[in-house]
Formats: C-alpha cells, structure tokens, sequence
DNA sequence: TTGTATGCGTTATCAA
DNA sequence: TTGATAACGCATACAA
C-alpha cells in the first residue's frame, strides 16, 4: 500500500504539500503541483478514505434502505439516487430490510458509526417510530412513504396518494361506472391508506356505494399470488363489481388475470386501473391504464434534500415534498357494457 | 460524538479495556465487562467504523457493480448478496455503471481507497481486458459474465450457457421444430456469444439449418422494443422459423407480442422458448417456457467465494464455478403444427 | 509557498 | 487482568 508519506518522499516535497495538492488548494506553486502529481501517477497513490474520512469526520456514503429492491418500483428510484450520488461523488450503502425493523435498525446504524452522512428510507411503514430517534440525530429523508408523527421534522418524497385515488375513482365514475372495487394490501403502508381514503371519500362525494364487498387486500408484499385471491373474491361478489382499481400494477394485472379466466374480457366486462406504471405495463394487450411516478425523479429529489440538510442547509426542508403523478389511459380501462 | 475515551472515563477503565469488551476479549474479568456494558449504553456509544477500519486495515464493504439493478435478473443476484452479506456482517456498496467503464473503473477504485475489501462484477463485457489489473491486486469476483483473459485468474460464477442453449435446441428439435430461429443482442458478453455457439453448434449436429435469416440481434439492453424489431424481422423471412429461442425472457415477450400482431398463435404457430425465468412469465398466457438461473444463489456463491478471497483462502478459486440450470416447459412450446 | 507537528478514534503491543 | 502508548494515513493550524 503507498501512502501520501511515500509519495511526499518521492516528490522531494512534505506531506502537508501532497495533501494540498490533493484537495486542489491554490496555494501551491505550479512547479510543486506537478512535481506531485507525477509521483501520485507514477507510484499510482490513491488516498486511504478511511484516514481522510476519520480526519474529516464524513464518509460521502449514503444509505439506500428499501424492503427489497427486486420490485422495479423501488429499483427505479434508486437508480435515480444514484446517478446523482455519483455526480455529487457519494457512494452508495444499500441495505434490503426485508420490512424487518430490526434490520433496518441495524443498517441505520452506520450513522452513528461514520459510515454513512445520511439515509434514505424508501418504504417504511407507518408504524416505524423508532426512526424518530435517527430522525433526530441525523439527516434522513423518507421516500415514498411516511410516518405520520415524523413529518415535521424530515423531509418526505411522496406523490399524494389520496389526490390520485381520487382522480382514478372520479374516472371511472366519469366513464358511467357505478360499482368501483380497490384491491389494497396487508400493510402499514401510508401510501396504502392514502388510496383507500381517497377512494372511499371520492366515492361517497360522488354518491356511490362504498361497498365492504368491493375492498379486498392482497398480502404485504403485492405478491401476483395473493393479487390474484383478492381479485377472485372481489370478482365473486354480488353484484359484481365493473372496475377494479388496484393499488399496484402487479395487483392490476393478476386481476386481469383472473378476469379472463372467468370468461371476462378486459376492458369490454372489467376495467381495471392500476398504479406505478411500471415497464410491464405494456408488454401485453390490454396495455394497463395506471397513474406514473416518476420513481427516477423521486430518487433524485429525495436525495438532492438529504444532501442539503448533510450540508447544513439553513431553511427548513421538513414536510411532504409532492411529486407529480399522471393518470394514463390505455386499453383496460373503458365504459361498463350496460349502464344501470 | 462519543467516543472510547469517554467510555472509559465513564466505566472508570482505560481505553484498552474498552475495546478489549466490544472486540470480545475473553481477558476481561467479568466484573469490569458488566461495568463497561452499562457505560456503552449509557452514553449509546457505537465505534467510529472510520477509525477502526483505519486501524485494522479493511472495510467489511463489498462492492457489487451491474449495469443496472433495475433488470430483475441482476436485483436478484442483488439480493442474494444483500443476504449473505448481513449474516457474514458485511455492507454492500453499490455501483450502477449504465455498461460504462468509465464509471465502472473509478467504482473500482474503492478497492485501492480501503473502502471496500473486495468487489463482484456483474454482467462484465469480454472486452473488459482492463478488470485484469484489478483482479491481480484486490479480491474480485466475476458473476453471470465472463473475461476469457482472465479465467484463470478469477473465480467466476455462472450457468453453462452453452450446454443450455444445446439443450434448448434439442428440445426444440426433439419437438419436431426443423427451423428453429434465435435472438441474440448487439453486446459482448460471453453469455450470448457461448448461447449463440451452442445454438449453432447443436443446430449442426442435428443436421439442421443454420440459416443466417433465422438469427437476429435486440439492442445491447435487451429492451422489449428492440426485441419487437427483431422478431419483425425474424418473423419475416420466408420460409418463416417454427420456433424462436430468445436469450432472455423480455425478448420472448416481446416475441409472442409480435407474434400475436401477425396473426399467429403462440405455441400452435409458433413456439418461444425465453431465458432466466423472472417471475413475470407466468403472468400471462401463455406461460413461458425458459431456462431457469439461481439468481439468489449464484448471487450468494459470488459472495461466498469473495470471502474465501479475502480471507486468503489458500485453495485456488479460480476459473468457472458453474451454476445449474433447469429448462421449464410451459405453455409457450409445442410441437409444429405441420411436420415437413 | 512550504514544512512541522498534532490529532482524528481505534486496535494492539508491551509492561505492569 | 489491566493500563499506557504507539501506530494507522490523512488534513490542517501554525510557523517559517
């Protein structure tokens, strides 16, 4: 290993010199410069960070933490997060909680041990209030989801869930539907809940029934599996619902798919809408009408507000920073076959 | 900050004796552990991994680059490492290289800044000669791709794709299928030359034809759109192929999608048989027919193998670890409906 | 413009 | 069984 020792001795200069150079101050002659330059080339030196981080007190590591990162959705964002870490020179940590506190926990404690300057949360339950204590301490921004306790003191990356649940049902009351079934999730989620207010408010504004029948939830996780349960006793139900809104794309298409194995056609005896717009989405007729988050966006923006709280930024970044969500019409959703 | 040295003044103990608890010391006497216990989580000290890695010369990070994580196929190998990794207590340092080696090389860096203890490379171009500089000085490990400059010198982990696209063609012949087309990709990667060289070499021994019509490229990225176009073209040629091998499950979608525009009905007309079995293959009907890969696994093995490395492993590691696969017969492959 | 010297928080060697 | 102390490699305050 070559340290910055070695190359000041081979440069003919001191260390301080070197590490001048180094972080390009300009107080060095250009002579000198390039003296050190050369010997960093020629013994191919590349600084230790675990010494300059400890010097500096700072890691430029960020950590990424998500319940998985197999779901494009989640994927997607952190691709957002890091193109950008890249650009601003962050690396990044991640960790795949499983949606186990106790692994989260554990991640997040390369805050305290200096090897992360921030965390991005992405899908955390609003159960989690035990991220109030980091919360506290150190910079985070929560992507996605929130904890409604902590949205004064972090910032949050979010689409408005309730806005967009409203609009999907208000489309499909505008196109004569009067039977409008959710499919949600098992889970703490606030996205979760957002959409099902939204979709009972918009319901009962609209002075349709919000029937217990046509709300059924999948499992935690979204599984196509247990999209496919829900869709079944929704598709059961008498009188049977003629749309469906599912608050995922996965979910959207196992209803689809159950749909079509009880002789349904899609859209002409079914619409269903989902949500994400994921590249799937239109891999396969019918194309599924979704409302698109702009997931590489959210990551960016997520961490471009976690980089100014690191920096210290002065004024207050705290609270829902909304991002803009689209509703997109394709092939599966359309008027219900008879109008009652 | 807390640091050691308050601890210490905090338990009424030097320094020393601090680390020897948190480091597992059994020359403690149990009295004094106790005493040091309740002192760290008082103070809810956590050691300064920067000073700590300073001092013992590593990281515990690995670093795991791809092209993208957004492909399910590299999210899963992701996960297998994510999992590993926390169980042998180590963090994982991701880099998205968008296929550029640019940015793959300065993420290699990592490695000679002590920020990381070693790095598995997925989804490596052949041309990637310049890895070899890397893998000569650092523990590295190549997963699904491979450098054959540098087979010797590296553990890689990987299905046999030659043996599997020997496998699929027999099937495909065994079917009844005399004109049997395939899908490859404008990139260079080992798996889709040694795919296409099984392809070939399998068609021969068969005594089928290997017809020049019959073969066509997607984009480097294996998107949905450019596999479209390949199966156009594909689709097009006269007398037209009874049966597609894709190289990857994206491009038989895309495949059928085509196929299902011209008229033509999937497996009765035209038999698709995909590669990687995502999860999304059995979304829709007809169900894919692929070639099966332990992602988590061969993400795990990866993983595996780089530890043996770092810890200086005295058994060679290098060269091929070959992963199995397992060709799943689905709803897509039939034989074709005339014999000739 | 450059060099010297100190300290960042930890581990580990050596004495006691 | 414990403590004092010297590194680890770097950045920087202060001197020159």
């Amino acid at each position: 290993m070559v340290t910055i020792a070695q190359v000041a001795a081979h440069a003919g200069v001191s260390v301080a010199t070197v590490s001048r150079v180094l972080n390009g101050s300009d107080t060095v002659k250009p002579d000198t410069a390039k003296q050190v330059m050369h010997a960093i080339e020629e013994l191919r030196y590349t600084p230790n960070l675990s010494a300059r981080n400890l010097r500096r007190n700072e890691s430029r590591v960020i950590l990424v933490l998500a319940p998985n990162f197999s779901n494009p959705y989640y994927s997607r964002i952190l691709a957002g997060i890091g193109d950008l870490s890249r650009e601003k020179a962050y690396s990044v940590l991640i960790c795949n909680t499983s949606g186990l506190t106790e692994t989260a926990q554990s991640a997040m404690q390369m805050l305290s041990k200096h090897l992360a300057d921030g965390a991005i949360m992405l899908g955390c339950p609003q159960s989690a209030e035990w991220v109030g204590e980091y919360v506290e301490r150190y910079p985070v921004v929560l992507c996605c989801e929130y904890i409604p306790k902590l949205v004064d003191r972090c910032p949050i990356v979010s689409v408005d869930n309730y806005a967009a649940a409203r609009q999907i049902v208000r489309y499909l009351r505008d196109l004569g539907h009067r039977r409008i079934a959710m499919i949600g999730a098992e889970n703490a989620y606030a996205s979760t809940q957002n959409r099902w207010e939204g979709y009972r408010d918009e319901l009962k504004e609209s002075g349709l029934a919000c029937n217990p029948d046509w709300y059924e939830k999948a499992d935690a996780d979204y599984s196509f599996a247990s999209g496919r349960r829900a869709a079944l006793r929704l598709l059961s139900a008498t009188p049977r619902p003629t749309a469906i809104f599912a608050i995922s794309d996965i979910l959207a298409l196992s209803a689809i798919s159950v749909a079509q194995e009880l002789g349904l056609n899609v859209p002409r005896d079914l619409t269903v809408v989902g949500f994400d717009d994921v590249d799937y989405t239109t891999m396969f007729h019918p194309f599924l009408t979704s409302v698109r988050q702009p997931c590489y966006e959210m990551g960016q923006k997520s961490l471009s507000l976690l980089l100014s709280k690191i920096q210290g930024c002065c004024v207050p970044l705290s609270g829902i920073h909304h991002s803009s969500f689209e509703l997109i019409e394709r092939e599966s959703s359309a008027p219900p076959i008879q109008m009652e």
